[in-house]
DNA sequence: CGAAAGTATACTATAATGGTAATGTAATCA
DNA sequence: TGATTACATTACCATTATAGTATACTTTCG
């Protein structure tokens, strides 16, 4: 399909379910709430715990908080913690493709391209914040068009 | 990865392979010159000429050719021919996670940022043409730029 | 006819994603 | 202090999508 997996899909929802509630939030609540399985919402929040974007606390009443700003928490951030980086092309990666056509990459006509809309691509994730998703009154596609 | 697979990629090459020579070529020449395997060179011109992006000659001396003028074909149209549709996000994707969540689509806030990221790369890879690849004066990601 | 080249279907292999199980560790509180 | 709650870690299995192949068949040309 070309896109996000499930995975980055599912942190996504979950940093923003976190940003909403504003509290520490057991596991099973969160994937209550976002209508994930409990394993794989455990296995997303490892992540999220790894990339520092999130914290746990343990014991009774423990669960999961962000450990960021909403502010800070870009959409492009959690989108490559998860499914790595924003790349449209496999001409980006390396020496794929390209080099085994013989080109050298300048030469690629298509790395051109590609490089150029995946990186618009990922500027335009990351000026997305959480903060702009949370706040709910405007679509924050806007950020594409800004109205001035 | 999030990205292209190798049939798209694949594709894209061959169709710029066919638009370069301008002549009808034998799907072995072809794979040699992209490099990708024969039989999977013949699996992406077949859904090519399904699309009626390419054409067959059969016989001896038979071989592939544009079926479309270089300037007809763009890069969206061969990129959704072999992949589908170009969708960032699973949340376009009919009744995905959206309704999961018990939201409907308008209320889903990445719904709304992803169908247009979306969009845009979509357009932006409508407007690059294979004539415009062909050219070899200028990067085609300057149209994402445009000079004016 | 027969060799070269495309056509079509169907199948297998590999890798990536999606998802689960089991066991361990920390914190809280009766 | 020990039972309970909830996170931590590792390893594993299942499913799906991608990648790639095999086989049998048809058309064209010399």
């Amino acid at each position: 399909m070309i896109g996000l997996t499930k995975e980055a899909d599912g942190a996504l929802r979950i940093v923003w379910l976190l940003g909403k509630t504003g509290r520490v939030t057991d596991a099973g609540t969160i994937a209550e709430s976002v209508a994930v399985s409990p394993k794989f919402t455990l296995k997303i929040l490892r992540q999220l715990l790894q990339g520092g974007v999130v914290r746990a606390e343990r014991g009774k009443n423990g669960g999961y908080a962000l450990a960021m700003e909403p502010r800070d928490i870009t959409v492009r951030h959690i989108v490559e913690m998860i499914d790595g980086p924003i790349a449209i092309n496999r001409c980006q990666q390396e020496d794929f493709f390209c080099s085994r056509m013989g080109y050298d990459k300048r030469a690629c006509r298509f790395h051109c391209l590609f490089a150029a809309v995946s990186d618009r691509l990922a500027q335009d994730l990351e000026r997305v914040t959480l903060e702009m998703i949370l706040a709910d009154d405007s679509c924050p596609s806007e950020i594409l068009t800004p109205k001035k």
